[in-house]
This record gives structure tokens, C-alpha cells and sequence, in this order.
RNA sequence: GGGCCGGUAGCUCAGCUGGAAGAGCGCCGCCCUCGCACGGCGGAGGCCCCGGGUUCAAAUCCCGGCCGGUCCA
């Protein structure tokens, strides 16, 4: 698209200079005060070369972290702690992958004000795109990064500062603060897009390094265009890790953002430093490669070798062996982020990213023969990044048992699928890439393991550089529209209209107690009623809705569903709503069911904090149901949970319980709760709005909900777990009931108990006794049946030892009384080893018609095809049948006896065969 | 949430173009030995995940479900 000039003459450039010229290669067009450079300097238009530009004194990540925020807390903007890696905030996306999703949706819709405006924030973020580059690129690309930002939020009526200032700013920070030169700053012209918005921005080169973007959202992209937003946001970028390599100017990102740590993995790995004119031979070259593309990574080899005198071979090897090192210092940070906030590594959702990055990072060890624990190499991670994310420092032991989990999961997998791999190749001789892809989608074995496999057998099998990429993109398909959140009940035209209402007042919140109350009607459709407030709890927030009555002019109508339309509470009665607009009503809810669904709920409350102090930190709620039966709540966690656990979370909720604490609910606004509370309330979702309502029980749990509670832990009564199982790797629901639903679920035992005493005729409490008895009788019985059917044979191998021959052939038709094909199957198999010149068949009742099981001896069946006496024996009797060499069976129609078919297979192959 | 792979003896698995349930390890007994290990001989141990269907006949084929694994959103 075409942009406007316009919008990137500020009057900045003007004042200080700036000339705006285009890329002589680049075709870009960009503002410099530098008349020699012909290129908006960055890769891959120009190389690397920030290591001859003036600088600072060196800093590491957490000095131009903090440089950052310092400048801009000087400059006016209130520092804004960041928010956790994952984005539970958003239904969206799994990971904070910038600063600004911070702010999205809520801020930037408009709709809740920003904690504080401007601000300065450098948010850790996590990108996984590019995870297959990573390290290859010396430090361009990185799973994790910080990304320091200052935000300005303009509003019609609250105009903050947009593009001058924030230009201004940008070139202040770098040359007063970073030191740079101001004719070394480039500010290249570009235009961002991204989430439905977009807006021009600049980047901000030196040296071949962009070190920031700055942004000015001012459109949304609608399918004609763009359309301009009241809300224009200044967006910024900057690179935390990027400022730290600029004023340190080592060969790689690596070595800036690690310090002794890369040393340290060198040390465990085992693998020395490359001479340093490789490593800065490969920084000169690493600006202009497209690690995607096989002729660029080769033409980056040669250009390497070239330079530091190698083959380019050898510098392919130290480069290669170089990245994976990188790679698993970025991954093992990586990874300490995201458990740091609670990730539970899983087959589906970020806990699935979270294994995704674990199980990269094995792999490389893997092919670096490396004989190390990931725990370790995790653990530093933790010790070295511990003042910079002290909950890594908190969450430690968690991240020590989940890691060394998944690493014994993963050498599990790795040594099955060792195994596999060679019955493979022992079938095939050769794997194709089909072959490849098949083994690592369908059972995660990693194509090198198969080369690797492949190649002690002596079998060449070459993995494509683009293979983690093939397999993605047979995973593409049409993004459905998976609109999640609850499902609304109620038909369209329903919710069209109920939209046209005011917000209903809900008194379930005023007074969660009251089980009465008058309203009046302000809309009726069908069996569809609105009123002006409500005591009708909606189905939301996982708890379902009320029911009760609606008595107008004496009649009742039963109120049988309630749902939410915004904040409009839309009551479905029984059959056509008899009643008008304008009328008063008294609506009276179930109070019994209302209230044990109101214990239930706290007791949910309760039994989330349980969890967390039970099982630790990252439990989260994963979802949650409310009914007048029970609660049921999903929380992750990483091991199955064990009867000691249940017995702990029973005990730790019942003596909330028992403490007799008050549950308090109030309206908050969003920031306050947050900066007091932190993420933590948002375990059942993130409410879109201004102010939310929290739910506290002081010193326990507090949690955004928009439910009904009972005043006092007391009310809950008791509290028993149910039932328990994993739903799915990483997720554990449990099942509980609370307060007057205890006596019944014990009924409920008792009655199954009882009914099983009655079953096996027990005396009470002498069930136990009575099953074991019964057992022995069936094991009793069922060794005389043994015998009898041992005695049964016995006497049919001497009727098949005494029976007459017919050319060579003996034949035995026996009957038999039990409708056990195994156990036919059993004595048949006796008889004809033990005879090899028999036919047996042995005649027996099914569904009312006849089976015949055949089977043939040894030397008859060199002579006679037991299909075919199946055949015959089928056509003389109407039946059908059929089988192959020693073995068939028939079906005939009715009852046959015995002789019958004794006489037919006489007759059927009557002396044909002597 | 979707795709793919799997569920057979206590364990690891074979059998899966339908036709009489197997191997290795482990377990039990005996022999060998002062004893153990090794070795030899013998033996026990199976709702072939569950439910339907097709068929004369299903571990095997088809459909549905449950459970596990894995890849990708």
C-alpha cells in the first residue's frame, strides 16, 4: 500500500536536519543526518556493523533495562510493573508475545482506562514462530525477549502526545542515554499492522541493528480499508536484550544476554569457545542470512569460512554445533518464564508450547551428545535471571519436579522410539520423508534420531532443514471460528430483542439472600419475560441459573431458565408467559436448590486456594460448574492426584470452613484489583469491564466472579470430594458436594451398599465376608466344571481311538451342551493332535439353530480340505459354512442332531478318498 | 479444539491380507549347586480396552465410545 509522506514529515527532522532519502538496494525511505549511508541500515541491507559505533559503557540486560525505565520515569511516564508470559487475559492468544497485548483488549477498546498514561513498562515476552532460528542468527531471533515500551493512550477528550514527541524521546534516549552518535540513527519509514489495527511507524536502526519500533495506531482495518479510531495509541518497541548487545558489542547476542552462563553451559556440555574470528566473522555474515533458505545458509558458510580461513565445512560444523548451544540457553530461559508463571506443560493449550520449547532444547542436547540434565541447566537459569523474575526464584521447586518429569518423559519416548525406528527399518530397508514426517507426527520421534538410527545400520536417510516446517503445514487448515465463552441458550431472535432492554438490577447481588421480591415487566415474548430488576440468578460464570416462580394476579408461572443477554436477565417460564408489560410480579426463587448451588460456589472458591497451597502455585482453574448437585472443578497440575491429595484438599477446605470466615463481594476497578490482588483472580476468565466485582475470603481467596456466595465459610457445612480423575494431560477435575448434599451422597453409599448386601444375601456388615465365600464357590465350580469337561474329552478321545476307519479316515461327531465356541475350539484341538487321522466335529445349540465346529488331524488335512467338508455339509443341510485347511465351521437352520450330521459326512466323502 | 498412532499374559511387545492366542523378560515347581547366579526341564498366568455391526467364523474388517501417546492450533 501506499502511505501517505505526510504522516513521517514531523517537525523533528526538520529542526534537527533529517533528510529523507531511499534505499539505493532497499527501496525504503528513511531520515538520516548522515549523508554517506545509502541504506536505512538494517539487515539484510546492510551487515552488522554496530561494533564501530560509539557507545556507552557496557550494560547487561538488567542495566538497559533499567536504564530505560529510568529515562522514561524522568521523562514523565509511570512505570507499570509487567504482566505474567502467559496471556490468560486473553481468549485470543496463549502468550504475551508485546507489550501492548498487555493493554489489549480492555484499554485499547476503549473501555477501561490504562493503569497509568503515559506509562513505561519493559515487558518479558515470548514468541515461538521463529524457534527453529533461533541461535542460528547469533541473536536476531530469540523465544524470549524483553520488550521495553512507552505508551501513550490518546482519547478525543485526553490528548496525551503522539508522533513528535515520541520521535523526540526515541532520539534523546539513544544518543543522551545509549550514547550513540545522532548521525548513526536511522529512522527508517514503515507501516504496522496487527490485531485488526494499524498505523505508520518508524524503525529505528544503528549499525545494521534495529533496535526499536515505534508505532502510532490510529486505524482499524476494516474489509474496505482503513477507518480511523477514536483511541490513537503510540506503541513502542524497544529491544532490552538488542541495547544490552549494541553497548557491549560481543560477536553474539548470547554472550551479552547470558554473561558467565554461556561459559558455564560450554563447561557441562562440553564444548570449548570457537576462536573468536570465527565468531565474529560469522557476525558480520549473520546480518544478511535468511536462515529459511539453504542457499543462504550456504553461501553464509562459505562467506564464514572464507574470512576466519576455514572449510567451509568446518565452519558449517562450529557454526551449526554454535547455534544449538545458543538455542538451548534460549530455550531453558524460555522455559523458566512460562513455569515461572504457572504453565503446566500438556498436550494441548501453552502447556503444550511449554513442552513444545522443553522438548526442542532436549533434542539439541541430544545431538550435541551433551550428558547433562536439562534440570541443571534450568536451574541456573533461575539463579542468574533470579533478581530480574523473582517468581522463578518462588517457583522453583515446581520448576525442578515438572522439568525433571518431562525429561524422564521425553528419554522414555526417545528409548521406545529407539525401538520402533528399528523394526521399521528392519521391514523397509529405507525411510522416506513420508516415513519421517510419520514417525515424528503420530509419535513425536525426532527425525534425527531415525538418521541417526538409520545410520548405524548403515541406512542413509537425510532430514530436509525446512522438516519442522513441512510438518506445520500439513497442519494448516481453514481457522475455524472458535468462538469461545459461554453459549448463549436462548434463540437469536430472543437475544435481538432482549438487546433493546435496560440493564436489569440484579438483586441477587444486593442481597444474595433474597428469595423473594417484586418486579415489574417490562417485555414479554413468548415464554420469554423481562423485568425491571431481578433475584433470578443467570446461568454465568459457571454457575447455573435459578428457578422458582413468577406469581402475577394469583397465577404462577414456573420460571424454568434464566440467561443473560449484556446485562439484561431474560426468564424463560413454562409454557406461554401469561402476563403483560406494565405489570407487577413476585418472583420467588427454589431457595433450597439456590442455596446449596451458593455453597457449592464458595466452596469452589475455597477449594481453588486448597489446591494452590495442596499442590501448588500453578494449579489454576482450567474450568468450573456450579449446580444444586454438586461443584466441579478442572485445575492443571502435572501429576495424577493421590488419595493423600484428596485427603489434604478435604481437609484444608473443611477447615476453612471451620474457621468461620466472612466472604465479601464488592465492585473494584479493574487496575486497582489487579495492582492489590494480581493475576490470580482471573480464574474463571477475565471480565470485560471497568469496574469488576471481587469476590474475597479474607486471607484465602480472592477472585473476580460474578456469581452468589454465602456470607461465611461456616455457611458451607461440610465439604466432601466426590470423585477425581485427569481429563487430559496436565488437568485434573475433581467432584465435590457441600453442606445438606453430604448426608445424601452418604445415603447414596449406604443404598448401593445395602443393595448389594441384599444382592449377596449379606447380613449388614457382613458384606465383605459374603463376596469373598461367593468368589470361592465360583472358583469352586468352576474347577468341578474343569473336570467334568476333562472327563468329557477323555471319553471322546477313546470313542476317537475306537472309532472305525473309513479309508484311512476316522471320524468323530460329538454333541455338545454348552454354547462356548473357545472351549469347543479347546477340545477340538486335543483330539486332533492327539489323533492325526481324525475328523472331529462337535454339533452345538446357538440362537436356535445349529453350529458345527470342524476340525481335522494332522495327515487328513494333507488329504482333505476342511472347507470343503464345511461346503458339503452346508448344502446337504441348508445351512452356510465355510473354513480353510484344518479348520471350519457351519451354521444350520434349526436343530440337527449329531447322527444327522454324522451321516452326511459319512456319505460325503464315503470311500472317495482310498 | 483438530489430525495421526496405539490399547493382546505381571512387564515389553509380535500376531491385524478374517480360519485352533504367541515370544522375550518376570513368576512358581523340579534338576544342577554347600548356597546364589547361570544353565536345564516343567508349569501357572488372557473378558485380545468396552459396546454394536458384517460373517458360517472377528484379537484381526466396519461404526460408536473409553483410555493413553503424539503432532499441530
Amino acid at each position: 500500500m501506499s502511505v501517505d509522506p505526510a504522516e513521517y514529515a514531523l517537525d523533528f527532522f526538520r529542526e534537527h536536519g533529517f533528510q529523507r532519502r531511499i534505499g539505493k538496494r532497499c527501496k525504503e525511505y528513511y531520515w538520516t543526518l548522515n549523508p554517506d549511508f545509502e541504506e536505512p541500515q538494517d539487515t539484510p541491507c546492510v551487515e552488522y556493523w554496530f561494533e564501530r559505533v560509539p557507545s556507552r559503557s557496557p550494560l547487561d540486560v538488567e542495566g538497559a533495562r533499567r536504564l530505560f525505565i529510568d529515562f522514561f520515569t524522568r521523562k514523565g511516564h509511570e512505570p507499570v510493573k509487567p504482566r505474567p508470559v502467559v496471556a490468560r487475559w486473553r481468549e485470543d492468544l496463549y502468550l504475551t508475545i508485546a507489550s501492548i497485548v498487555v493493554f489489549q483488549p480492555h484499554v485499547t477498546s476503549g473501555l477501561v482506562p490504562p493503569p497509568a498514561n503515559p506509562l513505561v513498562i519493559s515487558q518479558p515476552s515470548i514468541r515461538l514462530e521463529d524457534i527453529d532460528n533461533v541461535g542460528v542468527t547469533i541473536g536476531r531471533h530469540l523465544t524470549s525477549f524483553e520488550m521495553a515500551a512507552h505508551h501513550a493512550f490518546n482519547y478525543p477528550d485526553k490528548w496525551v502526545y503522539w508522533k513528535e514527541e515520541t520521535v523526540r524521546l526515541a532520539y534523546e534516549f539513544f544518543t543522551k542515554e545509549m550514547g550513540i552518535p545522532g548521525d548513526m540513527i536511522v529512522f527508517k519509514e514503515s507501516w504496522w499492522e496487527g490485531g485488526g489495527n494499524a498505523g505508520p511507524s518508524f524503525e529505528v536502526t544503528v549499525g545494521g541493528l534495529e533496535l526499536a519500533t515505534l508505532v502510532f495506531m490510529k486505524y482499524r482495518v476494516t474489509n474496505g480499508g482503513y477507518e480511523e479510531i477514536p483511541l490513537k495509541i503510540v506503541d513502542t518497541g524497544y529491544g532490552v536484550e538488542r541495547l544490552a548487545w549494541f553497548t557491549r558489542k560481543t560477536p553474539t547476542a548470547f554472550h551479552t544476554i547470558y554473561g558467565n552462563l554461556l561459559p558455564k553451559y560450554r563447561g557441562m556440555i562440553g564444548l570449548h569457545e570457537p576462536p573468536e574470528e570465527v565468531l565474529w566473522a560469522a557476525y558480520k555474515a549473520a546480518g544478511r542470512l535468511d536462515p529459511e533458505d539453504e542457499a543462504s545458509l550456504d553461501s553464509y558458510y562459505h562467506n564464514v569460512a572464507n574470512k576466519a580461513g576455514l572449510t567451509p565445512e568446518e565452519a558449517r560444523k562450529i557454526l551449526e554445533r554454535e547455534a544449538r548451544v545458543y538455542s538451548v540457553l534460549d530455550h531453558a530461559k524460555t522455559l523458566m518464564l512460562m513455569l515461572a508463571d504457572g504453565v503446566v506443560p500438556s498436550n494441548s493449550g501453552e502447556g503444550y508450547l511449554a513442552r513444545l520449547v522443553l522438548r526442542r532444547a532436549l533434542r539439541q542436547l541430544r545431538v550435541l551428545s551433551a550428558d547433562v540434565s536439562i534440570v541443571d541447566l534450568v536451574d541456573m537459569q533461575v539463579q542468574y535471571w533470579g533478581s530480574s523474575f523473582p517468581q522463578a526464584v518462588e517457583m522453583r521447586d515446581y520448576i525442578i519436579d515438572v522439568v525433571s518429569l518431562e525429561e524422564k518423559r521425553f528419554k522414555d519416548l526417545i528409548s521406545k522410539g529407539g525401538a520402533v525406528v528399528e523394526k521399521e527399518l528392519k521391514r523397509k530397508k529405507r525411510l522416506s520423508l513420508d516415513d519421517l514426517v510419520r514417525l515424528y507426527d503420530s509419535r513425536g520421534i525426532p527425525p534425527e534420531l531415525v538418521a541417526e538410527i538409520a545410520a548405524k545400520r548403515g541406512v542413509e536417510v537425510k532430514v530436509p532443514a525446512n522438516f519442522y516446517s513441512i510438518v506445520a503445514s500439513m497442519h494448516k487448515q481453514p481457522s475455524k471460528e472458535v468462538k469461545a465463552g459461554e453459549k448463549i441458550k436462548l434463540p437469536q431472535d430472543v437475544v435481538e430483542w432482549a438487546r433493546g432492554f435496560p440493564p436489569t438490577r440484579p438483586l441477587f447481588h444486593e442481597n444474595p439472600y433474597m428469595n423473594r421480591f417484586t418486579g415489574k415487566v417490562l417485555g414479554v415474548r413468548g415464554s420469554y419475560v423481562i423485568l425491571d430488576q431481578t433475584a433470578f440468578y443467570p446461568t454465568g460464570g459457571g454457575q447455573i441459573h435459578d428457578t422458582g416462580l413468577l406469581i402475577v394476579r394469583g397465577s404462577r408461572l414456573r420460571v424454568v431458565d434464566v440467561q443473560s443477554v449484556g446485562d439484561v436477565v431474560v426468564h424463560k417460564v413454562e409454557g406461554k408467559a401469561s402476563l403483560d408489560q406494565g405489570d407487577t410480579v413476585e418472583g420467588v426463587i427454589d431457595w433450597r436448590r439456590r442455596y446449596r448451588i451458593m455453597r457449592h460456589h464458595t466452596a469452589t472458591h475455597a477449594l481453588i486456594a486448597a489446591a494452590r497451597k495442596v499442590l501448588g502455585r500453578h494449579a489454576w482453574q482450567a474450568g468450573a460448574e456450579k449446580t444444586e448437585e454438586k461443584g466441579r472443578l478442572d485445575v492443571t497440575h502435572y501429576k495424577p492426584l493421590t488419595k493423600d491429595d484428596i485427603r489434604r484438599l478435604e481437609e484444608e477446605v473443611n477447615s476453612i470452613i471451620d474457621m468461620r470466615i466472612p466472604v465479601e463481594a464488592r465492585l473494584e476497578p479493574k487496575n486497582e484489583a489487579e495492582e492489590k490482588y494480581g493475576y490470580v483472580i482471573y480464574q474463571g476468565g477475565v471480565p470485560m469491564k471497568r469496574d469488576i466485582r471481587i469476590v474475597e475470603i479474607k486471607g484465602v481467596d480472592v477472585e473476580a466472579c460474578y456469581g452468589t456466595h454465602v456470607s461465611n465459610t461456616g455457611e458451607i457445612g461440610g465439604f466432601k470430594i466426590i470423585n477425581y480423575e485427569r481429563i487430559q494431560d496436565g488437568v485434573v477435575r475433581l467432584e465435590y458436594v457441600a453442606g445438606t448434599r453430604i448426608p445424601e451422597e452418604a445415603g447414596r453409599l449406604e443404598d448401593t451398599l445395602a443393595d448389594i448386601a441384599e444382592t449377596v444375601r449379606a447380613s449388614r456388615g457382613m458384606e465383605v465376608e459374603r463376596v469373598k465365600g461367593l468368589l470361592e464357590a465360583l472358583r469352586s465350580t468352576e474347577e468341578t466344571v474343569r473336570r467334568y469337561r476333562k472327563q468329557w474329552i477323555e471319553s471322546l478321545e477313546r470313542e476317537a481311538f475306537n472309532a472305525s476307519t473309513l479309508g484311512g479316515i476316522k471320524l468323530l461327531v460329538a454333541e455338545s451342551v454348552e454354547d462356548d465356541k473357545r472351549g469347543i475350539q479347546e477340545v477340538l484341538r486335543r483330539l486332533t493332535s492327539a489323533h492325526k487321522d481324525l475328523v472331529a466335529a462337535i454339533v452345538y445349540p446357538v440362537d436356535g439353530d445349529t453350529q458345527v465346529e470342524i476340525a481335522l488331524g494332522h495327515e487328513v488335512a494333507k488329504r482333505v480340505d476342511a472347507g470343503q467338508l464345511a461346503k458339503s455339509l452346508a448344502n446337504a443341510l441348508g445351512g452356510r459354512g465355510g473354513g480353510k485347511g484344518s479348520r471350519a465351521s457351519v451354521r444350520l437352520p434349526g436343530r440337527v442332531s449329531a447322527e444327522t450330521v454324522r451321516k452326511v459326512l459319512e456319505s460325503s466323502w464315503g470311500g472317495r478318498y482310498d
